[in-house]
DNA sequence: CAATCATTGCGTTGTTATGACACAATATAA
DNA sequence: TTATATTGTGTCATAACAACGCAATGATTG
């Protein structure tokens, strides 16, 4: 029989006094959305124990808003802040749950949970998405037994529990707020051209876009400042770069713009 | 000093034994949009005890998917089936739940609810919002302390804790869907006329639509039958009677209208 | 019973948004 | 220097849309 592993300290306290510090049966789980090398990814975490990809969650403090739980799970994976961050949805299926992940998860302390262990019990989540850019962010692994990667959208394998239907459901928010929110702040870096946009929208919309009527479209909204610089270094004719306009696009984001796709 | 009542076998199950049969800390909140006399209204109850308005709602039990115990509270008020009903938000504010609500409820029974009663913890609730036709309902009450009434949306005056606010997000849902959605089937007659729909329309955008535009763009979507009656009675020209579709209707729900309003 | 009148059915027009495509300018690579 | 792929800007036909005109209708009124 191997030898049981000390329990750290942390989660010996969610286990046995986690019903007192968050609200039972119910979690949050964040689809944080990253765009890199022109293919929409998603943050996952491995989970080490039961070998399977999970979002990133967590419960809710006895005090805390729903928003800032989701909000602090999204700080404690990518260190990011001013994030665009929005509840779609609440997942509620009675088989949704899986006890057992949490009972092998504690077996290698040689831990059983009791059956009436608040872990074990049914959760409700609540789903949230957020769009990050990807360059300037340093993933950390806030667990020992948990890493965190980007999973291209198209590639999503192996996923715990409803996770990815979740994940495809957040993918359907996303496109249909496309429709009448500006998006892109958060994905891209500070200076972008316009070939680089377009590419985020035809990703996330998954389908090619005329680059006239784009960029017709795009300045039409009145969101974006061209600057004066190109982009050199890439083969061919250097691209105008652009960046966003934030008070426009916040007064977007609020109001909404009336484009359809 | 007032003779204490006597509680009913009913509520005393839900209040001592509650957290047995339901999930703790979470509920179900319904915001049923019904049309009458060109009016939009929601569906209140009137709770005695504290002479306030509440949305229908309740709690999930153990084993049962979110979208059932909405249904059920929807059911238990209206009667009425196969109704669309949209989930559109969670509401989690800490302060959002009052335990005085449930403690002067019970007081009249001369009970006192222990601190650590589960009715007085937290409550996060995921709000649904259904769009039901107002003519062939009788609105039942449930319980003794709590009758039910169609509320003006425009009037909305005393409602309990945050149920306000959930209504007005509800409207706001309901718009945006109107943009993309067909909406009518459950809040008209099966036969209505042309003005009656586009009124129906108006009312829910709150602004005036050019009568005209209105009619080619509705026919324009397909899934109007026109019938060959028309509505006599009223006074001067008896416009034309009008069904849904059911197939198209259903198909429209599904892949939806490219509608911008 | 004919005139009145608000409302309905159907149509027109000018403007704007959209999709499809043309062509010159430009930065690098050959 | 030339070739090539890409970008910047513009055009055109079509579709969608808002605003409006006018005749038909059916109850009301004197």
């Amino acid at each position: 029989m191997a030898k049981s592993a000390q329990i750290p300290n942390n989660k010996k306290l969610i286990l046995e006094k986690g019903d007192k510090i968050y609200q039972p049966g119910i979690s949050v789980d964040c689809a944080i959305f990253g765009f890199h090398e022109n293919v929409l990814k998603v943050l996952l975490l491995k989970v080490e124990h039961i070998n399977k990809w999970a979002l990133p969650g967590g419960f809710i403090k006895k005090n805390e808003p729903i928003e800032n739980a989701a909000y602090r799970v999204l700080q404690e994976r990518t260190g990011v802040d001013n994030i665009f961050l929005q509840q779609f949805n609440a997942f509620g299926d009675p088989n949704r749950s899986d006890a057992s992940i949490h009972q092998n998860r504690f077996q290698e302390y040689g831990i059983k949970l009791p059956k009436d262990n608040w872990l074990l019990q049914r959760f409700i989540t609540i789903g949230f998405y957020a769009l990050i850019d990807f360059t300037d962010i340093k993933l950390k692994d806030v667990t020992t037994d948990e890493s965190a990667a980007w999973i291209d959208i198209n590639k999503l394998n192996n996923l715990m529990m409803d996770h990815e239907s979740i994940v495809l459901k957040a993918l359907e928010a996303l496109r249909s707020q496309l429709a009448y929110l500006p998006i892109g702040r958060n994905l891209l870096p500070k200076k972008f051209t316009m070939p680089e946009l377009q590419k985020l929208y035809e990703t996330i919309l998954d389908r090619k876009l005329d680059r006239r009527n784009f960029q017709r479209k795009m300045i039409g909204f009145g969101i974006l400042n061209k600057l004066s610089e190109t982009r050199k270094g890439g083969a061919h004719k250097a691209p105008f770069l652009y960046s966003f306009n934030d008070k426009k696009y916040q007064k977007a984001l609020k109001e909404g713009l009336y484009g359809t796709w």
